[in-house]
DNA sequence: ACCTGAACACCGTTCAAGT
DNA sequence: ACCTGAACACCGTTCAAGT
């Protein structure tokens, strides 16, 4: 049966999942798919590209329009969408990290789109509102990368265990929007179209 | 002669230098200190521990008592110091934010800390004044990461050259002084401590 | 205490040659 | 067009044994 693109990917988010990104090698990719590893060459240049393949994948959730009209709800719902992507899947925040430094993943311009004219909604010139939105990018990238490897970690070790308040310290959720909202908050100052509350 | 951590830690910064992160291998950081790979080993744990040992010496200009009182200024300080001492080690934006990951770097959490207690000066209560620290971090590193990558990308390559306008667009120094402070109104909003201008 | 020798178990990538 | 075979040039880490 023939190689394609799409079953490379398949199966490359299922070793993923499964095992974490350290043991996502085009080796093991070909021997998982019994197939030498130079057949995966003919589908992809290189090891980056396939990774690029496997953040789209990761990230189509995120990608979908927004529901939300407010600029500061859309932000949040975005963002909140693009985290959630990347918690579903094991080392998904590391992997689409290292894709976009690289620039080898298409949906994450898309999601940098989203955001902009979130951020032209508020008031920013085109290119402050990019600059915005690579800005909260990389805060959802490294606020996440953190919290998935934290996990990982208390998954596997001793952790202290149930906290009895869930003040911003234990509650990663609430965390996380508390960076976010400084971002939205520096948006509103900047662009000069308030949130409605 | 004998090898010591601190030899271990220049000569690697010095490979870093030289032929950047790729390069720098425990492979061959022996070799060019004539001896064998396991000798290393009896220095440092793994790889990761010797790279946080090179990320503090990369940060060290980052953790000097900030000159300035006033908290927003301080924070440009310290994140302007940070930036400068990233960019000049090949790929230390790279290095450092790895480093940040893995937790690895004791000079991280200096920095960390004279982040926080600026954000403390705002107005934050601790907890508060801890996540801004690394919000802050995470811009950092985030924006430096790529702006390195395309600067390395652009000195081997072709770059359409010498825009005439000086925005935020051409000029990198900029653009980061952008995003900070979009995140230090953020700070201003929430901590209630507005700057004094 | 500090280092060597030698191994273990891998990597990403290339490319002539086959079908 | 698509894949195999086989190589090239490496990795990080461990550990008995030497000095």
């Amino acid at each position: 049966m023939q190689l394609h693109k799409r079953t490379l990917v398949a199966k490359a988010t299922e070793l993923l999942d499964s095992y974490g990104i350290a043991d996502l090698t085009m080796r093991r990719l070909a021997r998982e798919l019994d197939v030498t590893p130079g057949a995966l060459y003919w589908h992809f240049a290189n090891k980056q590209q396939l990774l690029g393949a496997v953040a789209d994948e990761i990230l189509t959730p995120a990608c979908a329009p927004p529901r939300h009209s407010d600029w500061p709800d859309r932000i949040a719902e975005v963002c909140a969408r693009l985290r959630n992507a990347l918690l579903s899947h094991t080392d998904g925040a590391e992997l689409v990290s290292a894709s976009f430094a690289a620039g080898q993943s298409a949906a994450i311009t898309e999601v940098l789109g989203l955001l902009a004219a979130a951020a032209a909604d508020a008031g920013l010139h085109p290119a402050q509102a990019d600059l915005a939105a690579r800005t909260i990018m990389h805060y959802v990238l490294g606020f996440t990368v953190d919290e998935q490897s934290r996990m990982q970690w208390d998954a596997a070790g001793a952790l202290p265990e149930e906290q009895s308040v869930l003040d911003e310290r234990s509650d990663p959720g609430a965390a996380f929007t508390f960076g976010l909202d400084l971002l939205t908050d520096g948006l509103s100052v900047r662009g000069g179209v308030r949130p409605l509350s």
